[in-house]
DNA sequence: TTGTATGCGTTATCAA
DNA sequence: TTGATAACGCATACAA
């Protein structure tokens, strides 16, 4: 089949190629007989403006990009349905990106995408707080708009929209003081990333309010992948012997779960849990896992209509808010007390 | 700031556009030192190819788009991360529709990409088997490669990747008759659709095959979402009294896993369950749930793999063969035999 | 209400 | 090895 095109289509109506592009988009310069005749043989013929042409000429692509770590996680998952919803509704596509967790593709990623190809930009980051982070200013000095959710960098001057790591992690922690906990390990892939950090201060903060000690032992970095994980944990449980166990991230808790049943430790018996964590089925494992539920879908809204606003904005009067959101604490019997 | 493009960019570097635009492809008609030259400037002054422009003079878009019924589902999302694997791999980008298993939706993201907006699109289909599906000839008809995976429409002629649905099912379905169950009921979503018609097939002749009467009954006929199954679930097991069940949905699993929790039933003591899932922590659940497993993330990379063959041939010898990947029974505590 | 002409930013062809 | 030019398909300013 020979493509076709605006011309052709034109052409085969004996009308110009103006009339008709008129005719598909919301321009009341047209007749409207005229307008249902061309839409009707476009049907026919197969036609659809090329997004391509449309988009250079227009400078608008309708398409934004969601940049994030992973997909194997709930959290990001309801997030990006929550995005999908908003931008659908608006008629935009979505481009994803994995970073895989690994800082030089989101670099990439960026640079890539700072050529013009998407109108805005969500995402969870995935470097360290600590490093670099150059490569953002191109998206400002382009107007294209940029919008944080979740892990974010604090020197980075665009919306972002979290939730409440530091009181979560600080009545997750109390929680399981309050159960009956002494020693209490943490379990985190990394203290320095923003969530990482948040989460461990209300962590310290809620053992000192309590009159416990903060061991730093007790603080397990633990890795992205899950089988390293369990290596890791195979080895702490043992040695360091917590009463209590509090992970920053849904993974870790299932990596725990996974070695006391190896190891036969009881969950709550001598082991408690809790853990941030997205799982629906939560109430379904065994035991049931206390968790800290994050607002992952509203979240995914709340950011997509932040980036909305910025990106219809024109870009001109930058938003830089932070919104938080509160997350749950759901207790289950992972953390009941003791016999129960 | 005014955007920089590269005709601002060639003249910066008193070079014509031509030349700067071979520096930026695997062209060899260029000097070394020159192209050089051209690659830092650009850096420096942040330049990089409008995509939208050199797509639409390339007449390709290094770009899939990826058609899911949705994302709330551990079975698609490591089908993605297995196309995400190849199509990265191939410098391609991702576009993500997600249909909400809505037919009409999924007419509309068809005819929104048959205009060149993507290279090659990857679908699990949300319809009927039974509806008209004319609209996908259009994308035949601009040579835009077709890849179905898991849920498929078998009168449409495009290369397939599914899972040996009827002989997991069938096994499945000896699985929980070898445990003692006699009254199976069988969960599905849509039995007229590809995977469910092909589960029930399974299912209905192992229970022929081992002298059990089907009985229509015991097919329950269940939703897209959590809650109405649940309400469906709480009538249906207690009318039927099931001793075994197999969901053709890791969904239903959960959702009679909910409602066995609410009534008291025991499982395996009452009720043995055998479910499709691709759940990583089945082993986790109370009691560890006994999964047929599909490879899902192989399933992606095998399509994609399949979708990019089609693409980089140029749409000339489109292959239509069907690729079947084993699926793998893991039995654990949800059907062992009662006691244990 | 419709048509003409021009350019969006890039790349391919051809000539130098 | 480099440069001039045309074209990709469409949308807008302007003229009719």
């Amino acid at each position: 089949m020979d493509p076709i095109n605006i011309k052709k289509l034109a052409e085969a109506l004996n009308l110009s190629t103006s009339t008709v592009s008129r005719a598909f988009r919301n321009n009341n310069d047209i007749n409207k007989a005229t307008k249902e005749r061309i839409l009707a043989r476009a049907r026919e013929l197969g036609y659809q403006p090329n997004h391509y042409a449309s988009n250079l000429r227009e400078r608008k692509s309708r398409t934004i990009a969601v940049i994030v770590p992973e997909l194997a996680n709930n959290f990001f998952l309801q997030v990006i349905n929550g995005l999908e919803q908003v931008a659908s509704a608006k008629g935009y596509h979505i481009l994803i990106y994995l970073t895989g967790n690994d800082y030089e593709k989101e670099i990439s990623f960026i640079n890539h995408l700072s050529n013009g190809r998407v109108d805005g930009i969500m995402m969870s980051v995935s470097g360290e707080t600590a490093s670099e982070h150059n490569y953002l200013h191109k998206l400002r000095d382009k107007n294209i708009p940029l919008v944080f959710f979740d892990r974010i960098y604090e020197d980075i001057d665009v919306p972002k929209v979290t939730t409440d790591d530091y009181e979560s992690a600080f009545q997750a922690t109390e929680h399981l003081i309050q159960a009956g906990c002494r020693d209490i390990a943490f379990l985190v892939i990394n203290k320095n990333l923003s969530i990482g950090k948040k989460r461990l201060q209300g962590y310290q903060d809620a053992l000192r309010q309590h009159g416990l000690p903060y061991r730093e032992e007790l603080v397990v970095d633990c890795h992205h992948d899950h089988d390293p994980n369990l290596e890791i944990l195979r080895q702490a449980l043992p040695a360091l012997k917590p009463d209590g166990l509090f992970a920053a991230v849904e993974r870790l808790a299932i990596a725990a779960y996974f070695v006391c049943q190896e190891q036969g430790i009881q969950i709550p018996g001598q082991l408690k849990i809790i853990s941030f964590s997205s799982l629906e089925i939560a109430p379904l494992l065994n035991p049931s896992l206390s968790t800290i539920t994050q607002p992952a879908f509203e979240m995914g809204i709340q950011a997509a209509t932040l980036l909305f606003e910025a990106i219809d904005g024109g870009g001109q009067e930058v938003k830089t808010g932070q919104i938080v959101l509160k997350s749950e604490l759901v207790p289950r019997q992972s953390s009941s007390r003791a016999g129960n």
